[in-house]
DNA sequence: CACCATGTTCCTTG
DNA sequence: CCAAGGAACATGGT
């Protein structure tokens, strides 16, 4: 489920129905997803808490507990990885197959399950220090973007994944916000002009927050066993109550046509990672010919 | 069987 | 020391 508006998404349920919740019971299926913390410490830290709040930063989940013993404030700190969801299901009802933790609470449990167990719930704070900037937020400048992108020939499509960039974009949303900047994701970060640095700065924070938006309007359906929760995007399933429209301009489109212009979107591979754009509807990288700066392509 | 998948970290190479 | 590239992690879907 995981990139920065599924999170969101999630962490505005969860906080509202965590709150004043008591842990009675850790059940911890999976060791390794509680790493470097480990079950036996997160067990003590957490038996008998209580949830104060839940907010997010990037990807991360941040839980707030109150210790049942001395009343101090726990953070508990999760990640999804790539498959990781939470959903609530009935206390003493099975776990799902691929359940890593279960917090048990007196009427039921919260269940982070993972098939592929790339996700984390422990008490480590520290890869949240690691951390750029918010996208949406204030310190999320078009100043910062560009020189975030300044000091690197990496693709820009690449530098977007970096989490120190702006923290929460992932491989979807790099491009469909490239798509929306008509930027090629291919394009050595550093040779942005100042305008497409400023438009792809646009694009980030329109691609989120609209995502953010359509998630939000979707009702969330915790009722687990083989029910679908309703989030999110791409990757509908069948049946599902969702008459949203496809709401991803290229990720996942290849050999379909632009919406834009109806060119042919191409996938590539950047970074070792599928990456999806319009050929046709980018502006095109700027080219110095004999010292007069042409486009290789005009826009549609 | 082959290939692909929303993420992060670790190791190697230059 | 740093930047960049690739493997590893583990399972399921097509």
């Amino acid at each position: 489920m995981p990139e920065l508006p599924e999170v969101e998404v999630l962490v505005r349920a969860l906080r509202v129905s965590l709150r004043g919740k008591r842990i009675r019971d850790v059940r911890v299926q999976r060791p390794k997803v509680t790493r470097p913390t480990g079950p036996e410490r997160l067990r003590e830290a957490l038996l008998g808490a209580e949830f104060l709040g839940v907010t997010r930063r990037g990807k991360y989940l941040k839980f707030q507990l109150r210790a049942s013993r001395d009343a101090r404030r726990v953070w508990l700190i999760g990640h999804l990885g790539m498959t990781g969801r939470m959903v609530f299901r009935p206390r003493g009802e099975p776990l799902p197959k691929h359940t890593a933790v279960a917090l048990v609470f007196d009427d039921d449990s919260l269940v982070f399950e993972d098939p592929r167990y790339f996700g984390r719930l422990s008490l480590d704070t520290e890869p949240l220090a690691r951390l750029g900037p918010e996208p949406l937020g204030r310190d999320f400048t078009p100043g910062y973007l560009g020189d975030a992108l300044s000091r690197s020939s990496q693709p820009v499509k690449v530098r977007l994944l970096d989490q120190s960039v702006g923290a929460g974009v992932g491989n979807i949303y790099a491009s469909e916000a490239l798509f929306r900047a008509r930027i090629a994701p291919d394009r050595p970060a550093r040779g942005l002009e100042p305008a497409e640095v400023r438009a792809l700065w646009r694009a980030i924070r329109r691609v989120l927050r609209e995502a953010v938006a359509w998630g939000s309007t979707v009702p969330l359906d915790w009722a687990g066993a083989g029910a679908r929760d309703g989030l999110f995007y791409y990757g509908r399933a069948p049946g599902t109550p969702d008459d949203h429209e496809e709401r991803l301009r290229v990720y996942g489109r290849a050999g379909q046509a632009c919406l834009r212009c109806g060119g042919v979107i191409v996938r590539s591979v950047l970074g070792g990672r599928a990456t999806y754009s319009c050929p046709d509807c980018v502006l095109g990288p700027p080219q110095v010919a004999q010292g007069i700066m042409v486009s290789s392509k005009s826009p549609p």
